[in-house]
DNA sequence: CCGCTCGTTTACGTTTACGTCAATGCTATA
DNA sequence: TATAGCATTGACGTAAACGTAAACGAGCGG
């Protein structure tokens, strides 16, 4: 059983036009405001990359979660693992210079960077390779259709 | 002239029904020849894309295993499933034209090719946002190196 | 009172291309 | 004969990031 929470349920119909001061969010809003599914917000929290506030077993979401899913997807966007991620957020100290958190953070994107630019490498290899298949194909694919090449003058 | 494995091959009972110049290859040899492990080719021939002869129990590879090897190993270079490519060599008919084969080649290439600049696409926006985030860790850094801070926005 | 929507947890399923044992067999050489 | 070396077939494990039920509760409108 739970207690009463002072201050009406959040689990109001989100009519939060009056209460300005802490914004907080559900697992729905949140969702479609970052178009991601409830299951992935479930997920992160799971994983330690998000620990929104309970009102009851309900998740609020504040300000600095939202800070933090902003990270975490940019971080998803340049290729970072969600472990190197954590690692990353986890060394995040407000009362600090942080000074250790951006040396890591920047030792990681630099080899970040050197992976894409391998992958990127890679890739134009294979679209080389996969384009000059595509011509022998196409070529075979005309001689099959004019089989009369042997005799023709 | 026979190949035999290098170090003491064993025996290599190749008296067994013995076809003009077929060059039977055991898996040992056949890995080494195309730099994938015993592991791979068991499983390409599980996945019914390789399909070697049987000396007994011992696999023997021949010249048309060696060239759907390769094959294999470009399409998966280009980026192809190995479902893909299962489903193209299967088409394969020594008798006929195999228009439709290379037409389902080409089909299947020129999605390829799209997904390929897709993700080469996706790889150069990645590079681009990750580069500017280290710009401004670099720029925080040097920010905590100087004792006076500024007010931030 | 019924049903709808939104929330919860637990837990197995998906995908791809193999890696990694484990237990066993065959053959030839020292 | 014992050992070394290569072979065999299972069968479970791995990685990432969730998807997909299943089964349930809480609150609201009608």
């Amino acid at each position: 059983m739970k207690l009463i929470s002072p201050g009406q349920a959040a689990a109001n119909t989100n009519d939060m036009s009056s209460e300005a001061g802490e914004e907080l969010v559900r697992i729905g809003e949140m969702a479609k405001k970052y178009g991601v599914t409830l299951r992935t917000l479930r997920f992160y929290e799971d994983k330690g990359l998000l620990n929104p506030q309970r009102d009851g077993s309900t998740r609020l979401y504040t300000r600095r979660d939202r800070a933090r899913l902003k990270l975490i997807l940019l971080g998803r966007k340049v290729g970072f693992s969600l472990r190197d991620v954590k690692q990353m957020m986890d060394l995040y100290d407000p009362n600090g210079s942080n000074t250790k958190q951006l040396r890591l953070a920047l030792d990681k994107s630099e080899k970040q960077l050197a992976r894409l630019q391998k992958q990127r490498a890679l890739i134009d290899d294979a679209i080389s390779e996969l384009s000059a298949s595509m011509s022998t194909v196409r070529q075979m694919l005309i001689e099959r259709s004019a089989p009369q090449a042997s005799v023709a003058s």
